[in-house]
This record gives C-alpha cells, structure tokens and sequence, in this order.
DNA sequence: GGCGGCGAGTTTATCGATAAACTGGCGCCG
DNA sequence: CGGCGCCAGTTTATCGATAAACTCGCCGCC
C-alpha cells in the first residue's frame, strides 16, 4: 500500500510497456496484442489502478456530462424532471448530474457567475429567479438551454409548458361542471410572459371571460408554491369567510397543501368543493381523493430539452451570442387529467 | 467573435503580462499591483474569459465539491437528503452535486467501476442495491461514506437511522392504542442487518414480543416501497378478506399508499384502521389524514456524514483498505412523529 | 558603499491522459 | 532483391491553470 494514487504510467512501468499502451488497453481505442493487454490489465489490477476523469476532460474537452440546475432539490417536480433526463441520458453513455442554485435571484446568478458549468457539456437551467435582463447578460460559452415559465431572451433555447392553456383548460372544466366561485391558489397578477404564476393566473381569467364571466378579485389568492402555504391559503379563505365552490391551485403541491386544509375545515371534495391543480406529479395520483391535475407534457419536455442541447452543442461555435444556433422556444401541450377532486363533465 | 474559448494565456497577451499573473489576480492569492490588476480584468471581460475548472481541478487535486449518488433521483426522502447536505456544503463554499445510479446491483457496480467520482473530493453514498460483499471488492481512493439501511463492511464509515427502534417504537404506539391486528406494509424476513425492510419488520415483530404477543404471519405483507405498492397491498389485503385495524408501512410513501387504499375502499382512518409511516418525509405532513410516523433524525444524520466524510480526507491516505481513518458507524436515534392518523395514547 | 530584503512579475515544471507523429521489424508483392 | 505497407508500440506535444523557483529593480540600514 503506497498510500498515493498510481497513475498510467505506474501501471506502465511495472507492466514493462509506455503509458501510451495502457492508455489504448484500457479505451480500447486501438489494438493491442494480447499478451501486452493482459500485462497491462494484471498491473492495473494488481496497482489498483483507477482513471482520472479529470485529466481526461482536460484533454479531451468533453465530459459526457449534462447538468440539471435547479433551484431546490427537495421539489418533486425537479426530481422528476432529473429522472426522466437521466433515464434519456443514459440511454447513449451520457450522464446527469442535479446541481441546486437555492431558487434566489443572487443565487441563480452565483451559480452562474462561478462558471462552473464548464464543467459539463450541456447545462439545462431550470429558472425562476432570475429574469429576462439577468440572462442576457449572462456570458458562457457552454450549451445551455433554458426551463421555466418565464419569457426569455431568444438567444438562448428554451423549453416551456403552455401554462396559460392548461389553466384555462382546467378552469374551464370547473365552471362546466357547476362551480361560480373558483379560488386560483398562488395566483398573481395575470400575464402570460412574467412567470408561472402570472401565466396560470392568466388561464384562469380568461376561461371566466370565455364563458361570460368575470372572478371576483377576492379569489385570487397569493401564495407560495409550498405544501404549507396551500393549507394555510385554506385556512385564510375560511377564516376571511370568503365563499368558493372550486379551487384551482397552481401547482400540485398546492393543491396537497389544499386538500389538506379542506379535509382540516370539514370541507367534502369535489362534493361542496372541487380541486384542481397543474404538474400531475407522480403523487398526485394518491392523495385523497386523487387529485385532478394538468399534465404539461412531461416526456415531450424533456426529449425536446435534450434535441435542442445536442442542437447547441453541434452549432456554430456555441456561442453565448454569436452564431445562428438553434434558438427554439418550444411549448409543451397541456391536458388535463380527470380523477376524483372533480366532477365528471 | 472568435468562436473559441479564450484561455488564460490569451488574456495574458492581451494584457501584456504573463498567465500567472492572470492567475494572481483572478484568484487573489497574490498581491498585484492595482494599474496591472485591472488591466487584468479588462483584458479578461473583454475576451469573456471563463476559469476552466477541469484544469484547475487537475493541478489542484481537489475540485470542492462532494457528490451525493442515490437510487433514484425521484424519491422524496433524497431530494430531502440532497437539500440538507446542500445547505451545510453550501455554508463552507463546497458543493453538492447529486448523480443517479438506477437502484439495481448492477447499475450500482457500474456507477461504482466507471471510476467517476474520481471527479469529486467525496461521496456519499446511497446504498441499495449492493451487498456487504459487493462493497467488499470496491476499490476507490475517494472519500467514501455509506448511507443505507444495510449491515455494511466495517472499513467504511456509514451512517443509518435506527430501523428497528424506530419499528418498534411506531408498533408500540400502536399496540398501546388498541390495535391487535398490524400489518406491516413493505415488510420482509426480520433481520436486523439486510436491509431497511427487514430490520423495520424486525421492530414490528419486536414490539408484538414486548407485548407478549405474536402478530399473524398473513399480516406480513411484502411490497416495493412505491406509492403503487402502498395502494395496492391494502386492495390485496381487503380482498383476500384478512382483517387489520392498523398498518405500520415501513416508509412515508408506502404509508401514503395505504392512506389512498384505505380511502379508496372507505375505511376510516384512525377510527377503523390506524396507520403509521416511516422517514417523517416533508409531505407526510399534509397527507388526509396527516400521517403520524417515524423520524429517522435526518439532521443529525446529514452532520454525522459531512463529519466522517472530512474525517476520512483529512485521515491518514484516506486508501480504501490502508490506513486507520474514522471508520464509524453511526446510528442516528429514531422518534415517533404524532399526527393524526393513529390516536394519542 | 555594500548588502539584505522586499515587491511585482516572469519562467519553468507539473497535474494525468491521450492525439498525432514517429520507429523498427516483418511479410508480401512485383 | 528492393520497396511498400502494416502492425505494435513508443515518443513528443498538448489540454489550461498554477506552485515554486527565479529575476530584477529599488529602498533602507549599518
């Protein structure tokens, strides 16, 4: 036990051969004698001897490597994301790695600004703090195609879901199926460019305009997009005696934290009171009652995010400015999924 | 446009001075002279120069950022891990990235022989898949600390939760409760050592022992510790007709299976059935009815980690067989959680 | 006046793997 | 018999940043 970590020429030495060959024995990049290669590997073995990835990515500029960022690991819907990435990654010898940011706009622009993405060879950066003007002056010569709900600048790709459709989808499904007074829990003052919020929120004002109608401004309720403050947008409602008959949150994890403040208040679902929410995370399907959601297209997202990183990383020059990449802002069809939080149509 | 990355020697020349003054001012670790110095960094913005990591991480030696690789990157309970090492990382300028290995034993050797955390000062791994043995013949020089369930060579350090107490301390709840008939959902062949599924059953049996009783033997009902398998144990169990008026689940999710099972099938719960989970995972709090359950300490967990994760570089080669580095097992104390859907004693 | 020391930079060597160019020997063909 | 090409392997140069050693000019002190 040497203590120090052996290295390709270690192996080559006492194999009796250059680091060249042991190099090629163990890439399998070019022939080698079989004599030669079993002198090589019984020296690795016998060394223990492991690769340096790191001087391999010096060497060669690539690292086979795709990272997520994102602003919290302990979402769901992140860790959902990252599985389905990886499951595509890995697929073609590619690898994920999740990086969190911390979801604050100094944060994102920290985590940019450390240039540690050039580290990998795609970034896929999922975004909500930062905004449209941050971004542009963002510099990196990495690939790098854009998630969130935001508008962004067309310089770079970006991946989003049709927020505004969806909401309105499923708001209109609430006023088809007899409610008058929806809530839109996390809302915020509509507009389809500024976020995910704004964007629901919008979907939700005009499904009330497509069918005649205007919601009462006390409905929209601001929150947070965590499980808390669902329950605590409930318990608001109540306390405030403020009348609905429907309730679409927007996201699912709102609308957990919702139903949890009805089942609290007493409240029947979708009997006296009908839930929606938006992201059919994998546990949406077993809260109680199963929740009703919006899917955004999840498999579609996600195999549209790849095609445009590999379409960056093949363009000209990759550049954060130059170049006439790929440039495409892709929108990811909505549907909605009917289970027990709403009534039939 | 160059349309090529520019490197430190480039900056170099157009600043006039040599790369290792580049190096100094960018770094800090030098005093340079305020007239070169921003030079310096004009020549740098006006290229836009990006640091290349991958080579400082090859002179150096250490890259300052420690990997988490885990199962599956869509379970709650390591998103919620990720998040916490990634706050106590984050507070010493350290990062945490986060890699997927697939769960399967195979998927875990490969992870493990791909010889990729090579690219990290540390790891902390998750373990599912790979037994006692098959850690055995791993040979990394990294830094390596073993999270998971499972009896594990003493050579690493590990850190666990208390399973069995943990069990025992959630069945007796349930037992001083009222509850005579308890299955165990996720349950397995008692054993202390093999496994998070064994050594939970192992503390439902035990706290049957202390109340001198014995459970049945078809109240042991073997299932993935999915939401699905949750769901569905509680259809099987109501079909083939076996009665229960409790479920201790040996995870939050299962748990959370049950509750929609439960629901489903219109059993009231905790009047008819109570239930209890295991992890305290952040959204067992919002389940209907909110799910009473097991903390596994996860605070405590996360510090002992980065503690015998530093403990091990700092230790002597930090080798994977030499040396007499830390070498501890933890295990992190266990606590019932009390909600609502098991009754007060 | 001479010399130690310091400040601000530069030069050189190095981290470990590998692409590209090179070497030497052998077989085969005309 | 001369030469071409190939095989198996070696040598050299390189990826980009930086530690360590070195240079040079100037100041202050004995």
């Amino acid at each position: 036990m040497t203590g120090v970590k052996p290295t390709m020429s270690d192996v080559a030495r006492t194999a009796g051969v250059s680091a060249m060959t042991v190099s090629n024995v163990l890439t399998g990049r070019r022939h080698v004698s079989p004599a030669t290669r079993s002198r090589v590997e019984q020296a690795a073995a016998a060394l223990g001897y492991e690769l340096n990835l790191t001087a391999r990515h010096l060497r060669a500029g690539r690292t086979d490597t795709v990272a997520l960022v994102v602003p919290h690991f302990d979402h769901p819907y992140f860790g959902e994301l990252a599985a389905r990435l990886a499951a595509l990654l890995a697929a073609e010898d590619r690898h994920l790695v999740v990086e969190q940011t911390g979801a604050s706009r100094e944060a994102e622009l920290a985590a940019v600004s450390q240039a540690r993405w050039q580290l990998y060879d795609g970034v896929l950066l999922s975004v909500v703090g930062m905004s449209a003007a941050d971004l542009d002056d963002l510099h990196t010569s990495v690939p790098l195609v854009l998630l969130g709900e935001q508008e962004m600048p067309a310089r770079y790709d970006h991946v989003r879901m049709d927020n505004v459709a969806g909401a309105r989808l499923a708001t209109a499904h609430l006023l088809a199926t007899g409610s008058r007074r929806i809530a839109v829990v996390g809302g915020a003052d509509p507009d389809p460019a500024s976020g995910m919020k704004p964007a629901r929120t919008l979907g939700w004002t005009l499904a009330h305009a497509d069918a005649g109608t205007d919601p009462a401004p006390e409905l929209l309720v601001r929150a947070p997009a965590d499980l808390t403050s669902g329950r605590d947008a409930v318990r608001r409602l109540v306390a405030d005696g403020i009348e609905f008959d429907a309730v679409f949150a927007v996201t699912d994890t709102l609308a957990t934290g919702v139903l949890a403040g009805l089942a609290e208040a007493g409240v029947r679902v979708p009997d006296d009171v009908q839930v929606i929410g938006f992201d059919n995370l994998a546990s949406s399907e077993f809260t109680v009652p199963a929740l009703s959601t919006v899917d955004p297209g999840h498999e579609r997202m996600v195999t549209e995010a790849l095609r445009l990183l590999d379409a960056v990383a093949r363009g000209p020059a990759g550049g954060a400015d130059g170049g006439t990449g790929a440039r495409e802002h892709v929108i990811s069809p909505a549907r909605l999924v009917h289970r027990a939080t709403a009534r039939a149509r």
